[in-house]
DNA sequence: TTGAAAGCGCTAACAA
DNA sequence: TTGTTAGCGCTTTCAA
């Protein structure tokens, strides 16, 4: 039979008080009490039981990650520096994916809320008015990850995506681009319009033609949209959205037998690993996600000790990296 | 003040075990009573507490995932697999990476049992005797994914390693190859070792000389392992145990001016999506990682609801898929 | 510094 | 068919 806090009592002669006070490093028990109670753990092989302490508390040491899709190549290393950081802070991982979809992601949310999950890092796509004011009825910790919010009650890390993408346009500017075209993400996702208002912003500061394709945030999109960019504005470079998108370009760009960068040079955005096995590299904007992760499970965990009052906006730096797939125009 | 079950007792005019037999669904309460005790619940905004329950009952709704690294491409897949399976039999899921550590793994282990999870998929490389008695001692339901273990007392899902590698070699052989190289997994991880051993029958059954270097499963390791098998063996093909392996093997191929697959075929294991999306594309034995990931959470439902007694052990169908990195010899 | 005892919010015998 | 009551294994006042 598992032993309870009360075999542990009986066996070290003291009262189950005491043992709780050892359990929880309480500091007013005398040292050989102390040493009784330990040695009867030990002795015993007592590990207390985590949902009873729950129960008494009411509080847990799980926190949640909620994401859009794990498979989706960005989100594996956001979701890696979390679960380290959770994991270094004695926290256990829940984890749930939405797909995007906002019934899936409130039930996903409640259904951690429900576990008595002490926390919540949410990579969302559907902050109206109505989320929110629904997510902070919760009266649970919550960290938004990779969505820059205003005025709005909630800490949240990401980087600076409207620079990003002006950073991005002006390094293709500079090496004589003119005509460049922007493959964009999903309307409804936050970054993704960040990305495109930078990227319509540097092409009218520069005085040069836009041209935006939307689509979603995949390789297949990619694809797809770069047969439709190619017949209607003959680009010379392009600023894809996110990696995927980018990758599935350059695919489409070679089907056509034109080549990159020679042809059309291309910059994507996310730094995913395979950036640096694709042929040519691919150069790209380099988000910090592990960073981003980490961060945002400091952040938790301060809100959860209630070590700060007020809600925290983090913005990480981000990096333009120079690969094969970009050349001047004049390279040809 | 959050509502419990006394509330709605009162409020119901009924004792707390009838509105615990509503909320259990139990079917002996009458009708009219149900109606008032549910509505009762729909005024009051309860919410059972699932940790209250957990207590009672002795036995959660959760589960855990354990695996190396979920930055892995082959992770993910197989992780979302598991996710929506668990997801639909009503399951949280915890996650823990292991980052192939024995240590942690046990540590994580330990900490999952402890949060009372109902059952654990585990994505183990350390599955030595000490390990399997301990997990036995635990009594709580495990799976395994990824290995075959014969003889011992668990649930696992796989695909016949053994059986793929000797298929991508045949396939190699049918193309003319004769000098096929094999890019090895660690020793220690048991579908890299099936995979070699595969590997090893079929180059002797056809009377080639095998090589095999050995590395660990990552793209530098096919970059660094590739350059001393061109160098010692001349090959003109690989075998590589996993895509990263392989995809990192071609890498090299090109830095040192020869063609994928001209002068060198290629192919790897797993299908990860950048194998469709690599130039050139890579052929592959295309795992069934979702698939397993289903499988293990029904295997692991089975256990936790006492529907069989036994181990079982469910072996996927794998399938070579043809891309371009594969030649036949006279095609040079 | 330690102990006694009352919960935490539910479930599940057992009785009625 | 419903209610009474005793736990589940801890924590946490309050008293000693």
């Amino acid at each position: 039979m598992k032993p309870n806090i009360d075999h542990v009592a009986e066996r070290a002669q003291v009262s189950k008080a005491t043992v709780s006070r050892v359990l929880n490093n309480n500091p007013q028990v005398k040292g050989e009490i102390k040493e009784r109670v330990l040695r009867a753990i030990e002795e015993l092989g007592y590990r207390p039981s985590v949902i009873a302490r729950n129960l008494a508390t009411n509080r847990t040491n799980n926190i949640g990650l909620i994401l859009p899709d794990i498979t989706n190549p960005y989100f594996p290393v956001l979701a890696r520096g979390i679960e380290d950081a959770a994991h270094r802070l004695g926290y256990t991982l829940f984890i749930g994916n939405t797909d995007n979809d906002p019934k899936i992601e409130q039930d996903i949310i409640y259904k951690m809320v429900e576990q008595q999950v002490g926390g919540i890092v949410l990579i969302s796509s559907t902050l109206d008015e109505k989320t929110v004011n629904e997510l902070t009825s919760l009266h649970t910790p919550i960290v938004l990850c990779d969505r820059l919010i205003e005025d709005k009650p909630f800490d949240a890390v990401s980087i600076d995506n409207y620079k990003a993408a002006q950073d991005s346009i002006n390094y293709l500017i500079e090496r004589g681009h003119t005509r460049i075209a922007h493959l964009a993400g999903p309307k409804n996702i936050q970054s993704a319009v960040s990305r495109r208002t930078g990227y319509m912003d540097a092409m009218h500061a520069a005085n040069l033609e836009p041209f935006v394709s939307v689509g979603t945030f995949s390789y297949e999109s990619g694809v797809h949209q770069m047969g439709a960019v190619i017949d209607e504005y003959a680009p010379t470079a392009i600023f894809a959205a996110n990696d995927l998108l980018a990758l599935g370009a350059m695919q489409e760009i070679h089907r056509r037998g034109l080549r990159v960068p020679e042809d059309i040079s291309i910059i994507g955005c996310d730094d995913i690993a395979f950036c640096a096995m694709s042929r040519p590299t691919l150069s790209t904007i380099s988000i910090p996600a592990y960073q981003i992760g980490v961060t945002a499970v400091q952040l938790l965990d301060d809100q959860m000790k209630g070590v700060r009052s007020g809600s925290k906006n983090v913005i990480l730096e981000h990096k333009l990296i120079h690969r094969e797939s970009c050349n001047g125009v004049d390279q040809k």
